[in-house]
This record gives structure tokens, C-alpha cells and sequence, in this order.
DNA sequence: CTAAATTTGTCCGTATGTATT
DNA sequence: AAATACATACGGACAAATTTA
């Protein structure tokens, strides 16, 4: 973990726990630098991490704000920063094959084919993270598929749980070149009975892959 | 524009036109930097950008090189904002049952006297303000007996859509006495299925309770 | 197999530009 | 008009992983 993940790790929790509130103005970046005895540039990489997450705001020659959470905007209800990977995998296990039949449902061929697309490059990935990135993708156009907004909304509070802290770092350990292997078939063959519109064989496959996925992450 | 945004810019057309073909090796960063005439550190941000696209993959003592050309449309998230009432029933009958299950698994004997409660208020009340609030109540208690942050979460995001404008408008019109008697009975008898641990008959319940809210709601 | 060279990853210190106060 | 604070960029240094001799 680098310096600037850890920094931001610190000011997260600062601004979870309410030690900085909303509205209140963060220290600048020099006395961040200053106080934490790293460079401006370190502290500023941190900073952007939080900006895109939403927590803080930026303005020029004015300072670094922490961001009015809850009413507008883009929703992220508290309690999913409470999410534990067991909490997560429990919801994933119980929602997803739910999901599976509003996908078969709606969707389209446009999205069918980016889903196989999302496969390919996965299993084209020279990296990890290239890996999970599409990943994230394939994730991303099932959910889109459904062609329903809330459920949309649901995937992203997974999206944004996934991409926090502890979720990470568990995955790092997880995924070994074997079980990738193993992910991509699961994926593959879950693509194909979304395409074929097989409502059954495809909430099997998807209880399956996150039986499997759990397994490897919490041994459980 | 910044400098980095603009070279990204450069690259991300010699990507997609096919000057830099699929697993192709880029120069050094080094090199890059050279040749345009900037430092290492404006190159790494660009790169780093087309590295979160998915366009590119890095490898630590290896080299850059090219992942792909063509992006499907990846749309932007979808925000629950443009959750209209008949998405949030689709998404419901979807989501409820499958989280009944969870609800047997984890309810204490606290959440379901907490469910009854609200029943009887509900049943109680003489207003539909005060009806519609144990309503809730009863979602709430329902949504926390699952004892899992991120399926408290996901009703959040219901409740943040009802409290919404259209649905508001909606219900009062939909909500007559007789229905209100309906949906008292029908929420008493999922709660002693809930207390029964009956999941099957449970599910059955939510299904048939949601079915007939979404008849009364929208008439399909 | 070992050691050196190569390449990306991270961090620092400084300087200048631009918007706000 | 001056001071403040974020935005951008540069060059140098060392670490970590990979490739090459």
C-alpha cells in the first residue's frame, strides 16, 4: 500500500466518523504535506482519490471542502461503508440470481454482445488489473442490461463497495492465475444462457460462480 | 486542456486508428517523455488515464503495451433519480423475495415483535399520513431483520425513491380504504410466515402482496 | 543460475500558472 | 492590489519487477 492510499485511508475514516463535517474546510494541501511529513504531491494524489469518490471538493484559490453526502446527487447511503466482504457476498448471493430474470427479460442483442466483448478482453488481459477491470465491465453491462434504473443504482452500491479499502486487498490474495482461469469460463458459460435466454441454467451458473468466488475470498 | 489530457488525446487516436495495434509494445516513458518534449511525470498521467479506459496495460520492468481498440458504449451509471414508479415495482418483485430468504435466516425473535408492532399501529391508525408512516416502518423493520448493511442499504434507496415526487401522487390516489384493509391483511400474513420461518409461503406472500400494490399502483 | 541493465512505481522539492479571497 | 490556495509541470532519486547478458 502506498503512502497516498494510506493517507487516504485516514481521511476517509476522518470524514465517515464525522471528525470532519460537512461543509468544513480541510487544512491545505501545504499543511497537509507539512503535518504528515510527505510531499505536497503525495498528499495531492491522496486528495484526488477522495475527489473522485465524491467525499471532498476542490476549488481554486479557495481550499477543500469536504462534499454534502446524502441529499443530492449521486446516493450512497451510509450504512454501505459499513459493508463487510461476508455482508456483501451474503446480499450478492441472494440478489443477483434475482436479477438474472429482468436481464433475461430486457435485455438487448446490443447488450448481449458487449457482455461477450467484456469476456474476451478479460481473458485477452496481460495483467491483473487489466483483469479486473474488465471485470468490472462485464459487471457494469449486466446490470445495464436489466434496462432498469434502480437496479442500476443497486449495482453501483456494489461497484463502490467492491472498490473500498478491504475489498481490494482481499481480491489481491484471492485470485490466483488457476482460479481466473476458472472465473472466465464461469463467465463465459453464464453469457451464453443470458444468451440464450435460459432463465434457469443461468441463476444456476450465477449461484454457482458466487458460491465459488465466496469460497476463494472468505474460505467459507 | 492540460498537457497530459492532450497527449492522452494523441494516443488514444493512434490506439483506435491502429498506429499502435493490439499487444503492440509502446516506448519507454522515458522515451515518450523525450520525444515530445516533456517530463516523465506529464507522460505517467496520461498513460495512467488511458490505463483506467482499459485501453493500455502496464507491466513493472516489462513495458507498456496496447490492449485493445474499440470501446463498446459504455454508458454512465445509472442514478436512482430516473426511477420511475413502474421500474421500482419491476425491480421489487425482482429483489423482495429473493430477500425474504435472508430475512429467515437472520431475524431475531426482537425484529419480529418489531414487525408485529408496526402492524398493529398501522392497523390503528386513523389517518392515511399515519398509516402510510407505519407502512414504512414496517419496510424498515422488515429491511433491518436481513441484519446486513448492504441489503439495508438497497431498501434506503427504495425508500429515497417512494419519498420521491411522482410516487407520492401516486399512492394517494391508489390508496382507498378497502385496499388499505387489503394490504393490512396481506402484511400480517407475511409476518407470520417471517415468524414461522416458512420461506416458501413467505416468498409467495411478498410476490402476491407486491403484484397486487403494482396493480393498484399503475393498473397492469 | 547469477548479475547487470531495463522499465514501471513511488516520492520528493521546486517553480509557475490561475482562480479566489 | 496583494495574499492565499489549488492546478500543472519539471527533474531527480530510489524501489520493485522483469528482461537480458
Amino acid at each position: 500500500m502506498s503512502l497516498s492510499d494510506h493517507l487516504c485511508e485516514t481521511w476517509r475514516q476522518r470524514l465517515q466518523t464525522g471528525q470532519w463535517r460537512q461543509g468544513e474546510r480541510l487544512p491545505t494541501e501545504r499543511e497537509l504535506a507539512d503535518t504528515h511529513g510527505v510531499s505536497r504531491t503525495t498528499v495531492r494524489k491522496a486528495l484526488a482519490q477522495l475527489k473522485e469518490q465524491g467525499l471532498i471538493e476542490q476549488t481554486v484559490g479557495s481550499g477543500t471542502y469536504v462534499a454534502q453526502a446524502p441529499e443530492g446527487g449521486v446516493a450512497s447511503p451510509g450504512t454501505v461503508r459499513h459493508t463487510s466482504p461476508a455482508d456483501l457476498m451474503e446480499a450478492r448471493l441472494a440478489l443477483e440470481p434475482a436479477l438474472v430474470d429482468l436481464v433475461i427479460r430486457n435485455a438487448s442483442r446490443d447488450d448481449l454482445q458487449r457482455m461477450a466483448h467484456c469476456c474476451e478482453q478479460a481473458e485477452q488481459a496481460q495483467t491483473l488489473e487489466a483483469f479486473e477491470h474488465w471485470d468490472a465491465e462485464l459487471h457494469q453491462a449486466i446490470a445495464e442490461a436489466a434496462h432498469n434504473p434502480f437496479v442500476a443504482s443497486v449495482f453501483q452500491l456494489m461497484t463502490e463497495v467492491r472498490s473500498q479499502g478491504e475489498w481490494g486487498q482481499l481480491k489481491k490474495r484471492s485470485v490466483t492465475p488457476e482460479r481466473r482461469l476458472a472465473y472466465q469460463r464461469e463467465h463465459r458459460a453464464l453469457v451464453e444462457a443470458l444468451s440464450d435466454r435460459d432463465a434457469e441454467r443461468a441463476r444456476a451458473l450465477t449461484l454457482e460462480h458466487l458460491v465459488h468466488v465466496r469460497r476463494n475470498l472468505l474460505g467459507v
